[in-house]
Formats: C-alpha cells, sequence, structure tokens
DNA sequence: ACGGCGATTGAAATCGTGTTCAATCTTGCA
DNA sequence: TGCAAGATTGAACACGATTTCAATCGCCGT
C-alpha cells in the first residue's frame, strides 16, 4: 500500500521516521533533548510528527526506561476539601513536569490493604504519595519495589527510599508552632479562659501532634490544657461533638478545631442547634483556610499554610529523589500563621 | 549468579517462570483467565508469584494488547464539589473494574486546548472523560485516536467513538424536568412570583439546557420567565450576581441557581450582606444535592439526581463501548427529584 | 591530498508482556 | 492396545519506544 497506514488509530515513530526519511532513531532522538541530532534535522522531524499528530507512546516508553512518569495518590476521599485542593495543585504541578497523577482510592478509615498496593504496583508508578497514615514505610518498599519514593502525608511530609545503609528520610516539616502561637495569642487577648480541641481522628499523627503543639502552647501562656472532644475531621461528627461538649460536659469559650471542616460543623452545632452566638459567646479557630472558609457564613478565623508553597516544595523534593535516589535525605521547612476573620473577637 | 535477582526492584515473569520450572509462558497464561493452563500448575504459579510480590507490569501488557486500563479525566478545577464528588465515585468504579483514572487540568474557563489533549495521548489512555464542554468530538478523535472512545460532560452524557458510517453515540441523559417541575410547583405553592435563575457558566451547553427548562416550566404553570441573572457555577460570582440582582435589579421572591455551590453564594448574599430573611422573604433552590446542602447554615432545598446510579451507568458504557467498540448506540436515562430542606417555605 | 577528530547516523539489542502456532501430553472410547 | 480429539505447553514473534556501538560524515590543519 502506498499511503502510511496508521496503527491503533496512533502513529509510530517508525512512520514519522518513513515520511521523514530517516531512521526511527532518529525520530526518538528528535524527542529526546541532549542527543546528538542535526538540528535541521530535528526540526523536519518535529515537524511532520505534528502533522502526523505524534507523540511517542509512553506505555513504550517506560518499558525501556524504567520510568512512567506516573505517580500515584492514595485517597481515602476526594472530596475532603483539604486532600481535593491538594490534589489540585499536585496535579498542575506534575503536570508541568511531564507527570500525570493516578487516583486510586482507599476505605475511607484511614488504611490501606495490600490488594490495594498489589494493584497500583501494577501501573508501576515512579512515587506514590500517600494521604493515609497507617502504613508502614516498609510495607509500601515491599510492596512498590526500588524506583518508588514514597511520601507519608500526616504529620510532616517524609519522602522516603530504602537503602542500604537503611531508610533515607527527606522530609517537609509543617512548623504548626507559629499558626497556633498566634491563634492562643489572638484568643487569649479576647479573655478566653477555657479553649477545647475538636480534634481530628483520634489515632492520626498528625492530629495527635497538632494537639499536642496546642496544649503545649496553652501551657506556656499560662493557660489550662484543653478540653478534647473526640472527633474525626469530619463535619458531622465535629458538629455532634460540639453538642456533647456543650450539653454532658461544661462548654468552653473558645474552641479550637483540628481543621476547617471541623470549625464548620462547630459553628453550625453552635449557632444553628445550641443557639450560641459567635464570636461573642464562643469563639472559634480552625486550621489549614481552605477555599471555603471566607464564605460569609462561616467566615472562619483560621491557621494558614500556603498550600501552593508546601505542594511545590513536595513536588521538589519528589523529582530530586527520582532523578538522584541516593542523594543524602533532604529537609524543607514551611510556616504557619493564622488568617484572622470572623469568628474571633 | 545462584540467587534469582530482582530487576529494577521488581519481579518479572522469567523469574517467576524460573522459581515454578515453567516457561514464560505458564506465567503469563496464569494472570489471564480463560486460557488453558492445568489448574494445578495455575495454583503454584499465582502462589509463587505472591510470594514474590509479583505482578503483571502494565506498560508491557498495555504495549502489546493496546489497552492501557487508564481513564484520563480532563477536569478545570478538583476542588468544585460537583465534580470532585464525580470524580471520587468513578475512580472507585472505575478502580473496581481494573482501571484507574488519570488525572489532568485543564485551564479554569472550561477550555482545553490542544497541548493538552497531546499531552494525554501520550499515556495512552483507553477513555477519556472530559469535564469540560468546548471541545469538539472531532478534535478529541483527531488527537485521541480510534481506541479511545470520548465522554463529553455537559448537558448529557455522550460516550462517542467515531467509526467510518459517521459518529456513534452512546447517550446517558439526565431528565431536569422532574425536579424542575417538583421545585417550581413547590415555589408557587408557596406564593413565589418573581423567580430569578442564577446561572452557570452562560455559553455552557448544559447551563443553556438548564435555563431553558426552567423557563418551559415557568411558563407552562403560568409564571413569567425568569430573570436572568448571569454567574458562573461559582460562590463567588453567584454572591455578586445576587447583589446586583437585589441592588441595580428589582430583586425577586425566589431564586432558582444553576448549582448548589451557586445557591450558596447567593444564600450568603441574602443574609449577610442585604439583610433579608430566607424563606421568609426570598426562597432559595439549588441543584445538583452536594454533601454540602444539608450543612445547617445552609440547609438547602435542591434538584437531586442520583450521582452514583448515574456512574454507575456512565462506567457501563463506556465499558460496554470499549469491550465492543462497533456495538449499536446506547441510551440511558437518570430521572431527576427535588429535595426538600430549610430555604423554602 | 591526507590523517584525525568530533559530530551524526542507523543496525541491533533490550524492556516485560501477550499471542500464534505447531508440538506434545491426556483422555476417552472402541 | 490403539487412535483421535482435545487439553496443555513452549518457541518465536510482536508491541513501540530507548540505548549501545560501530560506521560514516564533515571539517580542520598540515
Amino acid at each position: 500500500m502506498e499511503e502510511v497506514g496508521v496503527t491503533r488509530g496512533r502513529a509510530t515513530a517508525e512512520m514519522v521516521a518513513k515520511r521523514a526519511n530517516v531512521s526511527r532513531v532518529a525520530v526518538s532522538r528528535a524527542f529526546n533533548p541532549h542527543t546528538s541530532l542535526k538540528q535541521e534535522k530535528r526540526d523536519l522531524i518535529l515537524r511532520i510528527a505534528q502533522e502526523l499528530n505524534y507523540t511517542p507512546d509512553r506505555a513504550a516508553r517506560a518499558l525501556v526506561s524504567g520510568r512512567s512518569h506516573l505517580v500515584g495518590i492514595i485517597v481515602p476521599d476526594v472530596c475532603s476539601h483539604w486532600e481535593s485542593q491538594e490534589i489540585d495543585a499536585l496535579t498542575t504541578a506534575l503536570q508541568g513536569e511531564g507527570f500525570a497523577t493516578l487516583l486510586f482510592k482507599t476505605r475511607t478509615d484511614y488504611s490501606m490493604d495490600e490488594k490495594l498496593l498489589a494493584y497500583m504496583r501494577g501501573f508501576n508508578p515512579d512515587s506514590v504519595i500517600a494521604f493515609v497514615e497507617n502504613v508502614k514505610p516498609a510495607i509500601l518498599a515491599r510492596f512498590l519495589g526500588r524506583a518508588v519514593p514514597i511520601y507519608v502525608h500526616y504529620p510532616d511530609v517524609q519522602v522516603e527510599r530504602e537503602v542500604e545503609k537503611g531508610p533515607l528520610h527527606d522530609r517537609l516539616n509543617v512548623l504548626q508552632r507559629a499558626g497556633l502561637e498566634q491563634a492562643v495569642a489572638l484568643l487569649q487577648g479576647y479573655g478566653a479562659q477555657q479553649i477545647a480541641y475538636v480534634s481530628g481522628v483520634r489515632k492520626s499523627l498528625a492530629n495527635q501532634a497538632r494537639e499536642q503543639m496546642l496544649r503545649t502552647v496553652m501551657v506556656e501562656r499560662g493557660l489550662p490544657p484543653p478540653i478534647i472532644a473526640p472527633s474525626d475531621y469530619s463535619y458531622d461528627m465535629a458538629y455532634s461533638a460540639t453538642l456533647d461538649l456543650f450539653r454532658v460536659g461544661k462548654g468552653a469559650d473558645a474552641i479550637f478545631a483540628a481543621n476547617d471542616v471541623g470549625a464548620f460543623g462547630v459553628l453550625d452545632a453552635l449557632r444553628h442547634e445550641l443557639g450560641l452566638r459567635v464570636p461573642e459567646d464562643v469563639k472559634v479557630v480552625g486550621f489549614d483556610d481552605i477555599a471555603q472558609s471566607h464564605w460569609k457564613s462561616y467566615n472562619l478565623t483560621t491557621v494558614k499554610f500556603d498550600l501552593q508553597e508546601r505542594v511545590r516544595a513536595l513536588v521538589r523534593l519528589i523529582l530530586r529523589r527520582l532523578n538522584n535516589p541516593d542523594a543524602p535525605a533532604l529537609e524543607e521547612t514551611l510556616q504557619t500563621r493564622l488568617v484572622v476573620r470572623g469568628t474571633v473577637g
């Protein structure tokens, strides 16, 4: 046949080569910078490739190079406000670097079983970002093979890699202290005496760290330790935890929620079920500063860390580790700060 | 070397074969049902595979079979409540069928350029789900090759495939009429005279369809056509559109928002900036019934369609089309209904 | 004109799997 | 026991790229 055919609906390097009167190797080189190829020829090939809508097949490329350019993201619930915003930012950043994000869902109880890991491994992601806690790095390493750095979400980001000399450990620290101190100072300034903490998932390390840091800051400033109202980061649990706090317990004059969504539950319980006014009767502070926090119904005062900056740092760490698996461990640090809105004072 | 080595941190079919004293082909067969292999041998291979943490490499598999088992999702903003809930449900459903979802972000103006399509094609998705409108099926077909059915999100789902006899067309219809009629009837029952429509993105086909259907239903029931308050589905735009409606325009005694998030903006503008009471002064109805709609601060009356059911139907269509590309076009239909909460009556 | 050196080029091997096809092994039945 | 049909098996090829390596080209100085 005269006409150059189309295989599986997509052009191959072979076809581009034939049309440009060059070898298939030249086509490959045209798409890989830092390879030796006469500029004129490279231009010709790229032009013809464009005409044929050709781009190299990443499956084939992955097979030979061992790099899939896929980053797996494990998340219990895509809809969680904070997670969805981080997924969004991560996808943007990774897309800019030539990667694509592969989404996997695990059960909503913050657990992750070996079935999912085996399933995911089949797709051969270069890296895995787990928005889940209780997975030991060692297990991830066993299931995901060598080329896959690991990121454990809470409480501090960790890009890990098992090496012969022991686990390697890049860290991205989020310093909660600064933001918490500002929050407590503000509450104290408005005369708050008894502060309650509506928690995240109790066994979550991130929650424990936050709770611990809050207690430290409060005690340092001469306040009694916080009353703990057990919750799980969700709106509904925070709502009922708040009801318990005031109906079963003795209430509080300020509430610190482990996250913004929880703070929304707190606010709605106070205003719409307990008949209390915020901030007059009770003051409320959240943590995260998600997009909804500025909505007028909530207008939440909250501890913020810059999500964009955090994602950029994270992607930096991942890429560095991918390109240089045995480089020494790195550490980056992010600050937090208080964003003052209408739920305090 | 005596010990069976490990290539790139992952076991290969070759290693499993060697350890089980079978050929590599047998290993391949063990992982593919409906292939001829003695049961006893199959069990042995699977057991050894498990010991070695082996699963077939999907990149290699994709290369030979032409099936990547990847489904691309194009979305302008992962954080949009409605979209994130659909992504979540889709990921769950697809994961159950052996697929993984590949996430791509486009610009937030509901557009999608050829660069993104070319980029995405490199990953060779079996199917593409576009949460974006203004992309002609023909363009998608040109950029994504034959093996990739296409799903255009709004206003009705379409699984498309270019065949020689012209474009094939599976459809998933969401019948807005039922829900809208219930909503209008309810508003009318409470004496609403002048209903405004806070729109979605004006040029969005979905928005136009919704606006059109609302007008039809209202006129049929003897009401004047809705006042159009132009918006774009977002909280912020709905907020300011509502302000304009009452400050520049003549107001309304009921507002229908194109989506729930928009309805939140409407509610906050009415209550927190215009000093109006809902539902006493103005009644509000949304569309979607996202998870946040039952939160006490909003407690939104809204038109719902069953997202789970919709996703199941969609995945059914996609899988059917993947397994049988030339089957005749199919059509499925979903109903909508009103969920009554606190913003009406 | 000639030798030499670096820049270009393409043939061949490789990555890990699925698929075809002919050879071999089982099984059932006369 | 013998034979045909069917089940099981493995060698060889294909998939679409990258990488290695040896061959060729172009250019320079003498």
